[in-house]
RNA sequence: GCCCCGGUAGCCCAAUCGGCAGAGGCAACGGUCUCAAACACCGUCCAGUGUGGGUUCGAGUCCCACCCGGGGCACCA
């Protein structure tokens, strides 16, 4: 190898041995609670520990260490923590295949993928490191259940769950996708239990009013799904009258959007699992209920919801009187009213609603037009002949009570609410109503490897909460078999960890065997970060002042309804115990896309997995990182097979040999240096910060690649190595390549005769001067079509620039012989001049 | 069925306000270097912006309809 060779020989493996132990010295991102430096929180989702780090944990660390970075750089005190989410079924399944501890897994995976962050040169605050698993972490997990309970915020209550056959626990509603389980996709069935849940339905307005402080700053799409899924209506509750085979009345309340059609309601129905339907079934009717609801209990959501199913249900041999029209109309059960929605049960109108329709012909009930609402051609179609029900605005028909109120004549829909229900209130017959389709969450699983419920169950006392100074509650020791699912909590065989004394009455009693979700804990693990040490507490209100909200989350939209839903409500909680004095924990939010390959997501089926591990091999750290960073916007899904880390490593390489280059002295002054590099350099860096703060890294990092560019050529064929602006141009290039490329930019940064570290050597200062432009070109359209570029001064005025503009010689060729129209002047880059 | 997001060169992506469609990269091709190759370096090629209308002096950008792709919601009364 010639000394040229071995000069220019760029080793990145070397390099990245060299540096680590250098920065682990250093510690450099610690951040300093007690710093006099404008702070700044950069959170990112925690990681849950299974296996060691894939192309996903290598993108979403790699864009949110740029903002990271980047304020560091920008001389903020940044907090930049980073922890694991370590309770969780898989390491439960696999201590059961291997018969070990949940824990041995859980840490065993936690190290692996600690050292790989560290390799992968993340600004960490190591110092912040927390685990959800530790009994020090879940003892204010616990603590803080039971402030929520002491608010009634927490509570049991028996009541149709959803059930994964397959992990043998219940699941919160947000876990159910497409009537499977979220993890492991088996589908999902009822069962009746008794849970413990979280009032989160208590917030569901303030989930949505507090969104406004979001619009903006979080991603659209997210705010959406979390709207859609809170899923407000507003309606009316109405009170019909139903009378009983005993000859008893009861009064039954529905709830309905469109209480303005009313008059058309044909029917009554009712819940079939709903308590009410069982209570009301006239005798000679029930066992025809009882083998309808036995049915559809056994029904799973996939059966329920299967496309093109026919309705079923079945005659409660009751009937119900319409609190408008005094009219009797028969009450019948089925699964397509849900019990846990409104009141569990409905009005029906049938020429209005399709499953009210749908229903009626099935079953061969009756159907009215209340709403006469035009067709395409001005006529009105009736739903019993067309089987579609019509929904639209029209003008009210068959709509008048014999007191001579009536709706009979409006054709406005609001207008017909308002009367309508101004007149159930009236009559002591209603009120307008709003509904959620959000469900409190379902917090308890049947597993083990979670926080267990502080709650003991006493045969005397009831519910009795464990006190604050017993907490944690730690987990009892099994592994193994012991922790089969069989339906029931794994520590109910724990008898010894079970049975304990009462803390009221000292008498026997029973532990709750259940864990809590493991979203529990990822609902405050951002403020725990603040104080991670504090054991009198979860956090320490005073350092939760300092550094929330979090200026940053980064993290996958997978989590739109269900990690972000609940920390937003964790924290609304928090707020009104007065823990935190602010409402909504993360100020802003970036969303990264997910890496595919080959157009398909990575799997082991497909065998399209790329492996992290020899990526960094291959390539090294950096080249990796820039790749993905230059892939295209942060929120999209980026394609391995479209992307090229040998391009970034060539890339990396250039900017190394810049350093290499550099000639002119440290510390040299750069103002009489090459002007034309200059304005390059301040220009990149100026526009680098806006592209950074508008997370618009793929294209800082394209402005950085010019930089390298124009001083390649600076060196190579303009003003020389030697050139103090040379030299300018690459300590901006280090300090611009450090939030994508650590180890490159500490390589160029020593080379450049500096000390490390480059991550903590200040953006450079911008020139204003040096920003300003000494021409620009000027476009001169005649007809839109380019007819003359003129240089021009960025000042020049709108006057000046057109009498240029129309004195040039081929602007007046070819105007020859035209009649000119109108000039469009827009200083100082274009006039357009129209002829007609 | 409803709601969001996207569609620019062979590929990934740029294009503050509506103002010359191209910043950056990949691939390809040509050249320099080399005994040769790889690497590196220099250079070249390439689209009128999914389709059809509209507004405008001017549309990738705004409006309407449609097509394609991705995502979400969906028996929620």
């Amino acid at each position: 190898m010639s000394e040229r060779d071995e000069q220019e020989h760029y080793d990145v493996h070397a390099v990245e041995a060299k540096w680590l132990p250098v920065w682990e010295k250093l510690d450099p991102f610690r951040a300093d609670d007690a710093s006099p430096r404008e702070k700044r929180y950069a959170l990112t989702m925690f990681t849950y520990p299974s296996g060691d780090l894939h192309m996903g944990h290598a993108e979403v660390t790699a864009l949110h260490d740029v903002i990271a970075r980047y304020w560091w750089q920008r001389g903020y005190e940044v907090m930049n923590p980073i922890g694991w989410d370590s309770f969780g079924l898989p390491a439960e399944n696999a201590a059961i295949r291997n018969d070990e501890h949940p824990a041995t897994y859980t840490y065993a995976n936690i190290e692996t993928q600690a050292e790989s962050f560290r390799r992968y040169a993340c600004s960490f605050d190591w110092s912040r490191r927390l685990h959800t698993s530790d009994p020090e972490y879940y003892r204010w997990t616990q603590w803080l259940f039971l402030r929520f309970r002491e608010r009634g915020l927490a509570y049991r209550k028996n009541s149709p769950v959803n059930w994964c056959p397959n992990d043998q626990t219940v699941l919160a509603n947000e876990q159910v996708v497409d009537g499977r389980c979220e993890r492991c996709g088996a589908e999902v069935t009822r069962r009746e239990l008794t849970q413990w849940y979280f009032k989160i339905t208590d917030y569901a307005q303030r989930l949505l009013d507090d969104m406004a402080q979001l619009e903006g700053r979080w991603p659209e799409r997210v705010l959406t799904l979390q709207r859609n899924w809170i899923g407000r209506s507003e309606g009316a509750h109405v009170d019909f009258e139903l009378h009983l085979a005993s000859g008893e009345r009861r009064t039954v309340t529905v709830y309905t959007t469109r209480p303005d059609t009313l008059y058309g309601a044909t029917f009554m129905v009712i819940a079939a699992d709903a308590d009410l339907a069982a209570e009301v079934v006239a005798p000679e009717r029930r066992e025809a209920f009882e083998a309808y609801r036995e049915q559809v209990r056994k029904e799973s959501d996939i059966d329920r919801l299967a496309t093109g199913k026919a309705k079923t249900g079945v005659d409660l041999g009751v009937t119900a009187t319409n609190p408008v029209n005094g009219e009797r109309v028969p009450v019948w059960a089925a699964d397509y009213v849900l019990a846990d929605y409104g009141t569990g049960a409905i009005m029906a109108v049938p020429a209005h609603d399709q499953r009210d329709l749908d229903f009626a012909r099935e079953f061969g009930l009756a159907v009215r037009t209340v709403v006469a609402v035009p067709n395409a051609e001005g006529g009105v179609d009736d739903p019993e002949q067309t089987y579609v029900a019509t929904t639209g605005d029209g003008s009210y028909v068959n709509s008048a009570s014999g007191d001579g109120f009536r709706l009979d004549g409006l054709s406005d829909k609001a207008t017909a609410i308002h009367r309508i229900v101004e007149r159930l209130e009236a009559d002591g017959k209603g009120a307008g109503a709003v509904n959620y389709r959000l469900r409190d969450w379902l917090l308890s699983r049947q597993r083990f490897w979670g926080a267990p419920i502080p709650v003991v169950h006493c045969e005397t006392c009831g519910e009795v909460a464990v006190p604050d100074e017993q907490l944690p509650v730690e987990l009892p020791d099994l592994k193994g078999a012991d922790l089969k699912p069989k339906g029931v909590s794994p520590l109910a065989a724990a008898e010894d960890w079970v049975n304990v004394a009462c803390p009221k009455c000292g008498g026997a009693a029973l532990r709750d065997t259940d864990t809590m979700d493991t979203f529990v804990d990822s609902s405050w693990y951002f403020l725990r970060y603040c104080s991670p040490g504090k054991d009198d507490g979860p956090f320490d209100p005073d350092q939760v002042r300092t550094w929330m909200p979090a200026d940053i989350y980064v993290g996958g939209v997978e989590h739109a309804v269900l990690h972000l839903l609940y920390a937003r409500f964790f924290t609304k909680v928090l707020h009104d115990m007065g823990m935190v004095d602010f409402v909504e924990p993360f100020a802003v939010q970036l969303n990264q896309g997910v890496v595919i390959n080959q157009g398909k997501k990575m799997s082991k089926s497909l065998g399209n997995g790329v492996s992290l591990g020899d990526q960094l091999a291959a390539y090294g750290v950096d080249a990796v990182r820039l790749t993905l960073v230059f892939a295209g916007p942060p929120e999209d899904n980026i394609d391995w097979a479209d992307l090229s880390p040998a391009g970034s490593l060539r890339f990396l390489h250039r900017a190394w040999r810049l350093a290499g280059d550099v000639t002119a002295p440290i510390g040299a002054d750069p103002s009489p240096g090459d002007a034309m590099l200059r304005k390059v350099t301040h220009r990149t860096v100026h526009d680098a910060a806006g592209l950074v703060e508008g997370h618009r890294f793929n294209v800082m990092v394209a402005r950085v690649m010019e930089l390298v560019n124009a001083t390649r050529k600076a060196i190579d064929s303009g003003c020389g190595p030697a050139d103090p602006a040379v030299r300018e141009a690459a300590e901006a290039v280090a300090v611009l390549l450090s939030l994508v490329a650590p180890y490159t930019a500490e390589e160029m940064w020593e080379r450049l005769g500096h000390e490390p570290t480059v991550a903590k050597a200040g953006w450079p200062a911008v020139d204003d001067a040096l920003l300003v432009e000494d021409s620009v070109t000027a476009v001169v359209q005649v007809q839109g079509k380019v007819r003359a570029r003129l240089d021009v001064s960025p000042t020049i005025s709108e006057a000046d620039l057109e009498s240029v503009a129309m004195g040039d010689e081929a602007v007046q060729r070819a105007l020859a012989g035209k009649q000119v129209r109108k000039v469009v002047v827009r200083a100082p880059r274009l006039v357009n001049v129209v002829v007609g």
